[in-house]
DNA sequence: TTTTAATTACGAAACACTTCGTATTAAGAA
DNA sequence: TTCTTAATACGAAGTGTTTCGTAATTAAAA
């Protein structure tokens, strides 16, 4: 049900800002946007007065303004856009896309070794 | 240089089509798309079409028909658009992804074990 | 109460992607 | 050579996303 989560690109930025800094008015996330990329503020309003209607955040009102708030935790809406990709680009091979990761990035000594202990999670908890 | 590979979803099935059947016409990618969801001849005409001014296939004339190859390796495509992942929505943080790749997936014991080694190559080709 | 400043609401333009209909072209059959 | 068939070329409509300009609203200041 909370799976059909595929905010665009656009919507996607929005999110971060509200997961990183939690409950914002329109002015702050678009002022936190517009460090990497500007563009206007009636933009921003207008897309998150969208994914207001979508129901991808959630909006109260504080006086005259409003204060919004992401609806998904990262990990689900992250979730979401990985298993999308998974299927549309791998054909739901994850392990490809893990390797594909893996090869890409180069991890560190440490990361690895959180990644094996993560596998030997993964192991016992099968049947 | 080949690093700004971002083929759009449609174009994408186009891709997958040419790496599994190799050099296509447009009336045999077609019939293999419309196996899964139907879309007009023309439809897939002019998506080649444009992939082909992208520089994403090549096309060679033969006879009246034109013959279509994907011009960049599966690998080196998928690889791009992982990259882009990474940077989209992990904001960089490749470890992230393979993490939550592998939480929804569940590998089997022979998908783990062969991530392991995998992952003791990538550790020992460190410096 | 009136004015000002800031915010939201809304419509539409700009852009990109996908789809299709029709016109054109080219090869082979008659 | 002419006709037919199958392919390509092309323009444009349909759809979704992003951007912005302007109007309406609201709260606080004057």
């Amino acid at each position: 049900m909370t799976d059909h989560l595929r905010p665009t690109q656009a919507e996607l930025e929005i999110l971060q800002v509200l997961w990183k800094s939690g409950a914002s008015t329109v002015k702050q996330v678009n002022e936190y946007l517009n460090e990497k990329k500007p563009r206007g503020y009636t933009t921003t309003l207008k897309l998150m007065q969208i994914m207001a209607e979508k129901g991808l955040v959630d909006r109260t009102a504080d006086g005259k303004l409003h204060i919004y708030t992401a609806r998904y935790a990262e990990d689900q809406v992250k979730k979401s856009v990985v298993s999308s990709l998974v299927d549309q680009v791998f054909e739901g091979a994850a392990m490809e896309l893990v390797i594909q990761a893996l090869g890409n990035y180069k991890p560190s000594h440490e990361e690895i070794s959180e990644l094996k202990s993560l596998l030997d999670q993964l192991e016992n908890n099968q049947k």
